[in-house]
RNA sequence: GGCUCGGUAGCUCAGCGGUAGAGCAGGAGAAUCAUAAUCUCUUGGUCGGGGGUUCAAAUCCCUCCCGAGCCA
């Protein structure tokens, strides 16, 4: 049976260069996706921008050039960065694109044909900058609590009927809990859903750049609404017999920002019960970086640029960082020490310099390696954790919990270092030969299984690691790991460190 | 103001009813294959305060203090 796994990011909106959040978010997702594939998924990995709303237009106006001109510059920088990030994305959306203004509308159309939506007025304090209407009683000083400008703003609206669905989303939450997490997460959404859920205004007249409600042009389509379709569009909605469509929605997973949690845990979810379509499996909401210490702020001036770390650090530690040092969920902190701790010791001491210290061997003396006849109760002890890892390490994974799946293999890193140090194969050189031989294979075989379920974390350091160890490229996914497909008879070439260590310019 | 989640070694955290743990940092030693990397041992905590339940409490209950988040 085919196995298949629909992975998105959000939309990033249009009106700012990415940020280390960014780059958290999709790497996070490139993972999940690599690992899919690794183990036997047909894999859909989405992520794009969002390019609508009344925040572009006025940016654009700035700027003095079209909306679209503006969305187009702003959208290269994220296909830049995953680029950069060298994300595995199968799809980059606009939502400026013609198939997503043609399954945003089909999406309108069948929520107003179950009887959802209904014409209205709405009237209250609006801010452009937030995207969002606030009460009387929710400003400070005339403004909202974000400190954004509001104005008053009395239009006609189209409502979605969210009321209906209070009672429908607590049943399914009640029954599907693993849909929202971390757990904390979850409690919220359930919290803010038995508070009271109110029909929500979807769709504005006061500006133009959107998508225009299907036979009522002066009316654009409310952002969220708009951007939650994405997730749909880019699987060919609305032909829910399409392929694609039948295969990945079964399965999709969200990883969001904590910020846009209710979007996509409440507003989303009730949207799809109003679409007849089942709602997603997992919504796994992340949280955020600080730096050094310090809450990351534009008007603070301390954003981190993603560009900027991978060119001090590189890409394989920035990437191995971000998922290693703090677990997903939780907030964390980005600061350089803490970087070249994690790249010093981690990467260089105790991946890098095992595999300096075994291939260095191997290289001098038994290079061409074969199995050997046997092998001793320590060989096997190893062994058996490196062929363990799949079952280990996916298990994290299928919760993204990556900082404790990659825990798990430091730990099988750290088991073999001591294997080194207890059999003493430099020792062995001079009294026997062949047990060393068996030794330094144990060791070149649990670093080959490593390499392979290191794969969607550094993908270019284990590619590196990998050749270098001659493991062909239709025996890299994680069925591998197993007895048999151990080593090539080809002989290493004299071996470099993979993870130089991070010195400091004085 | 209501709700939720936290407060455990210098730092980051795990443990969530049965004699306090990990990683990193600090200290001592071993080894010398290796990116001065590795390995072993080790210093260090009245588990936020107080009260209670229990033969037994970081672990359950109450209360207070502190911090974070969501909602009003």
């Amino acid at each position: 049976m085919q196995k298949n796994y629909y992975i998105t990011t959000p939309i990033y909106y249009v009106n700012d260069v990415p940020h280390i959040g960014h780059a958290y978010t999709t790497l996070a997702c490139d993972v999940l996706a690599r690992y899919k594939r690794l183990t036997g998924y047909t894999v859909k990995f989405l992520t794009g921008t969002d390019e609508h709303g009344q925040k572009v237009e006025q940016s654009a106006q700035k700027a003095g050039v079209t909306p679209l001109e503006y969305a187009t510059k702003y959208s290269a920088h994220f296909q830049r960065l995953a680029k950069t990030l060298n994300i595995s994305n199968d799809d980059f959306i606009r939502t400026t694109e013609t198939r997503h203004k043609q399954a945003a509308q089909a999406l309108w159309h069948k929520l107003e044909a179950n009887g959802f939506i209904y014409l209205g007025s709405y009237a209250g304090w609006y801010s452009v900058r937030d995207e969002a209407f606030y009460q009387e009683s929710e400003l400070v000083n005339g403004k909202a609590p974000s400190g954004a400008p509001v104005e008053w703003v009395e239009e006609p609206s189209y409502f979605f009927k969210l009321s209906a669905f209070e009672q429908p989303l607590l049943d399914y939450y009640a029954e599907h809990p693993e849909t929202i997490a971390p757990k904390s997460r979850y409690n919220e959404v359930l919290s803010f859903i038995k508070g009271g859920l109110k029909d929500l205004s979807i769709s504005r007249t006061s500006f133009a750049w959107g998508i225009p409600v299907p036979n009522n042009e002066k009316h654009i389509m409310y952002v969220w609404l708009d951007a939650l379709a994405n997730y749909l569009t880019a699987i060919g909605y609305p032909d829910e017999q399409s392929p694609d469509f039948k295969n990945f929605w079964e399965n999709v997973t969200h990883v969001v920002g904590k910020d846009i949690v209710r979007f996509h845990a409440v507003y989303w979810p009730a949207f799809l019960m109003a679409a007849g379509l089942n709602l997603p499996k997992r919504i796994y909401a992340h949280g955020w970086w600080t730096n050094e210490g310090q809450k990351i702020s534009k008007s603070v001036g301390n954003v981190i640029d993603p560009y900027a770390l991978i060119d001090t650090y590189g890409l394989n530690a920035v990437r191995y960082f971000l998922l290693r040092e703090v677990p997903f969920g939780q907030d964390g902190d980005f600061s350089h020490t803490a970087m070249i701790r994690r790249i010093n010791t981690d990467l260089s001491n105790d991946l890098g310099n095992l595999c300096q210290r075994v291939f260095s061997q191997v290289f001098k003396n038994c290079n061409g390696l074969t199995r050997p006849e046997t092998l001793t109760a320590e060989d096997t002890a190893l062994l058996e954790k490196a062929y363990a890892l799949p079952e280990v390490v996916g298990k994290e994974l299928e919760v993204q919990a990556f900082h404790k799946a990659l825990e798990e293999i430091w730990n099988v890193i750290g088991d073999a270092n001591r294997y080194v140090d207890a059999q003493a194969p430099w020792a062995l050189k001079k009294t026997d030969v062949e047990r060393m031989k068996t030794v330094l294979y144990t060791l070149v075989e649990t670093i080959r299984c490593a390499g392979l379920i290191l794969q969607p974390f550094m993908p270019d350091a284990m590619a590196e690691l990998l050749d270098f160890l001659h493991i062909p490229h239709d025996q890299r996914d994680w069925t591998f790991v197993v007895a048999g497909h151990a080593l090539q008879t080809v002989p290493l070439d004299e071996p470099k460190p993979l993870f130089p260590r991070f010195v400091e310019e004085a």
